[in-house]
DNA sequence: GGGTAAGCGAGACGGTACGTCCGGTCTTACC
DNA sequence: GGTAAGACCGGACGTACCGTCTCGCTTACCC
């Protein structure tokens, strides 16, 4: 820091965004979602519902789904957490906990089921969600892995690059394929899978 | 014989359905997949390519994505093995290792990502992929990890329920979010991990 | 010649034509048109209704109107009457009280105005039409000019050739233009004008 | 002034429509209906030819009819005559003569055919037909019939309203049914029938 | 404080595909 | 060979959205 010489804003003329209709455009796209489903959800509808034009969303969101990934961003706690409880079953469990918390609310299920969906069909937005998304839980995970792996905790089963692939797997797996829900018993059987010396 | 046995199809009058336009239709949509991507497959593409008009398609196939797993069925040796080894990391093994010959083919690959993604977004179609495609491969695993039991030979953890989480928690989640290869490394990996007595 | 040696149905074989498809389609046809209206009607729809497959309407009527041109033919009485009054204005009058019977059934009247309207733009239907319906009245009523004109009882104006233009002019414009009936005034002002000696 | 006259175009917002396209879209109509004939023209077709989208077509026109009548207004001089030449004798002629000027373009008589005959087949635009094209006919020659009238130049038959049924009977009759043009001898016949004395 | 440069709601535009309907043909099994 | 049934190819229907493009207007910054 010290030098303020970078202007991230060059203070461009003209009308500034409007926070108002954005905010209106993200509560719409969540509240059609909720309503039609991930298929009969629209630029047109959500314009219609929000009160803004067309151009106004195509402005600033590349896609439908781009708008719902910032709603769910603004509606649900994204926040990624990396515990530090001392032990390696410890960091798991807590992690496994905190993000299982999401999958409380079935209209986030939902929309993490659509916009992983889109991610498959929509090669750009495919990039966008693994990387602010995606990603972003992998390396928390990473963290507490590799902490584990200098404390000597880590089990020399499964690889330290294949836990991420086994939790997320499992998670992305009852969400896409099963409807299983994602309970306390789950992290148990997380737990002792990946955590125990074998 | 000499005594009528039922006939399943009891001569219905009309037209037969014309196996030549099916193939036909299977083979154009196979083909246009490959060209222009899920996204950019439509019913009418199908038609146009297969010669087939699109009321033929719509009598027989409810929406794109079941034109496309028919195609894949009639493809891929979508056969589902149920290994004997003679003992569970063995035939954990076999299976994985056959199960994985299904991802060599890059083609194959997509069109899984896709159906696994329309699943998402259409619920009937959803229900059909389940029923038609993921429950057996469930299934086989099943019977395999029953004989496991019976004969003692399987690790407390993780639960006979999560081994199939977890097989193809990870599969799928390699496909639809990282793009790793379904190789022998992870084989031996989910192997160790599932198959030894901790 | 002058022998009875020509047979005018060669006794064909195969399958007799069935009079009772004929009727049930041609019953069908009118009930249909008065339900849906002209537009609405389709040879599907006739086909489905009477009972018979499409391709027995196929083979015997070359378009909907035609069997409508025949359905009409069986339930009204399209006889063309060339009465024998005595006079001019007698045959007249006797010719137009009995032409305007037909337009007392509504029914009539909706298929009449359909029938002309697919005479102007299908030309081979139009050809039929003129020919089996349009042109009978035509020369019924020219019989009666002839007679008149024999008898010298015929004004000079309107042109013989122009009688049956007006006749018929002033008939067709009111069902097609205007909707005005068809009533016993009308017959009076006709007779008036084309039977008076100016 | 001061006073805030009141604006007939009350400035809606949002984007003009394109003269451009309705020009295109109209020639294209007369085009195609020349080439392929009423029965062949299609929004479809007329959308391609014209170059627009066929929700431009939809959006102000109901049909391939309405768009036809325009079409026709915008090539014909649909322009009404009411001449005044001083006898009822006179004014008559010079309507007809005037009036089937219309008559010389071949063009001209399909389109009038066809939109006679989608008149009676579809009844919304049967009733923008009568309204836009064959009731403003009638009011001219009645404003001639009824300064006739006035003049006591009227015969007592026909009675002022058949004489529109006659004249513009024959002459849908002819167009319609017989194709017999409408030629001056036409003209002499009509006048001779309706304006002379008896 | 006038000029100019966005952003905004509105809505028309050229496109494309949808899913349906029907036309007219054909095949099949029966009579 | 006629008949009911029904699948087939073709093509237009009218609708829904896409993403783009004017419009007239409302801010905002800049001189």
């Amino acid at each position: 820091m010290g030098t303020v010489t970078d202007q991230p804003t060059p203070a461009r003329p003209g009308r500034k965004r409007s926070e108002a209709s954005r905010q209106a455009i993200l509560a719409a796209a969540t509240e059609l979602v909720g309503e039609v489903g991930y298929a009969g959800l629209t630029i047109e509808g959500i314009a219609t519902r929000s009160g803004a034009g067309k151009q106004t969303i195509y402005r600033w969101w590349p896609s439908k789904a781009d708008v719902l990934l910032d709603a769910l961003a603004a509606k649900a706690d994204l926040h990624v957490p990396i515990p530090d409880e001392g032990s390696y079953p410890g960091d798991l469990r807590a992690f496994l906990t905190a993000s299982f918390m999401l999958g409380r609310n079935r209209h986030v299920i939902e929309v993490l089921r659509a916009l992983m969906a889109e991610a498959q069909i929509n090669a750009e937005f495919g990039e966008r969600f693994r990387a602010s998304f995606l990603q972003r839980r992998r390396e928390a995970l990473g963290v507490i892995v590799d902490r584990a792996h200098a404390r000597g905790d880590l089990p020399s089963t499964p690889t330290s690059g294949t836990v991420a692939d086994i939790v997320f797997g499992v998670v992305w797996y009852r969400l896409l394929a099963t409807g299983q829900p994602l309970d306390q018993r789950l992290v148990d059987e997380l737990v002792a899978t990946l955590a125990s010396r074998s």
